[in-house]
DNA sequence: AAAATAGTGTCTTTGAGACAGTATGAC
DNA sequence: GTCATACTGTCTCAAAGACACTATTTT
């Protein structure tokens, strides 16, 4: 039997460039971070020596889907393997990269407190509060997606789990509620937000921890870390 | 002085293949439908004569930018021209097109009932009732795209004002009502619908419409025909 | 008048926030 | 013991669902 090799037409339309950002976010010192990194000096690359979001081409080689892709940038840049990544949305059009039309598949990823805190020492790679980050001029359409991730964190921490991926493991409830306040920008009442998050089972016992001060507390961790848990309502947000 | 163009390197990178697809959604006969496309049969397409959902290239020189292509793609098949679309989501592997390593931008768009149904007698466009359409064997990926499309509708409606874009202006609260349980498949109070409808201010009085039989009711446009409102909570769906 | 549909009023339930109280650990 | 923090209980209030009622139009 020939074994019979099926030929496509190859298009005639000239292909954009093709890339992958990802929006890194950590809480440090009680803040919201975000990772960026500063963009070679080098001749012919576009926005010379500007902080931008991690990110690069597409390696049609190297990466099997877009979101291989994605988790390889952010294993290149912080060294985590399995942290929240979800995808953001895409920008795409003729002028905001002067080497070509091109679209760019934005994620965010959420990550707990990295230990090496060498990355923000770095003069290549540093993690700034991302109010901060969002006031300075970022290479190619980055202020955008930046803004739009920060948006969409702040959105979703109102009726989801997702600050629990900022938090090393076991954390406890008090712990996490810090970590909700610092996101949301506001306090919360204590018995609700517990309520809320036990009734919602989406973390399991893991024995007693002992701060610093005061009496010990509970320690969690998430059930399934792969995904985020939707709560009924929202945090009643002076409606 | 003289013009200095400044030159950028161009990447080593070969480029994937850059897509967009649209899903467009309609409500015709008390059901939510979606349009299909048949591929074509020439030699060298990829899944020839298979349903599709509408999309294609990205043309450099046409398109300024991925949403005036998703535009252009909508207005080619319908001939809408300012519908509520939305994007959905990328997918982008080295598998889904045999041509090559490629990436699809999605998108979902909500019309009102077009009023020549011509497109659904023809033999490359359908409409098509879209738990049908999910059980069909679409090209490349797009089983996955309307899944995920229809998950996403189904579940902004449940705290969203999306299911107006769906209706021709003007229209009437039960109307409206009989478009809400459509898509979300099961019976609303009338009382606790009108209440909410009516909070969110996002409607317009626009005069009395009467209907076959009964008492005429009042109708309704949008006050903004550009964004979807968002209700504070979610209707209750048995919790 | 009867039928059909539009629109309103009221009761109940639920669940979250407020806030004060109790428990348990470090010193 | 005191202090600091973890955790719980109870009251209140608001918003949504249930459902019965009234209103207006067509036949």
């Amino acid at each position: 039997m020939s074994s019979s090799r099926v030929v496509f037409k190859t298009t005639a339309f000239e292909r954009p460039l093709v890339t992958v950002d990802v929006v890194i976010f950590t809480v440090m010192a009680e803040q919201l971070c975000v990772l960026l990194v500063r963009r070679p000096e080098s001749d012919g690359e576009p926005y010379p020596a500007r902080w931008a979001l991690p990110g690069g081409f597409v390696d049609v080689d190297r990466d099997a889907s877009l979101l291989a892709c994605a988790e390889r940038k952010l294993r290149d840049k912080t060294g985590v393997a399995a942290p929240y990544l979800e995808q953001l949305g895409s920008w795409g059009d003729a002028k905001r990269d002067p080497r070509g039309w091109s679209s760019t598949h934005a994620y965010f990823a959420l990550i707990p407190q990295p230990e090496a805190v060498d990355a923000s020492a770095t003069t290549t790679t540093e993690w700034v509060p991302c109010d901060q980050a969002a006031r300075r001029r970022l290479a190619f359409d980055h202020n955008t997606i930046l803004s739009t991730a920060i948006e969409r964190l702040r959105s979703k921490v109102e009726y989801t789990s997702l600050p629990a991926f900022l938090l090393p493991e076991p954390f406890t409830l008090p712990q996490l509620q810090r970590v909700y306040e610092v996101v949301l920008g506001r306090p919360l009442d204590k018995s609700a937000f517990r309520k809320r998050m036990l009734d919602a089972a989406y973390l399991e016992e893991v024995g007693m921890v002992t701060g610093d001060h005061g009496r010990a507390a509970m320690g969690y961790r998430l059930r399934e870390r792969d995904q985020a848990t939707v709560f009924p309502r929202t945090f009643k947000s002076g409606e």
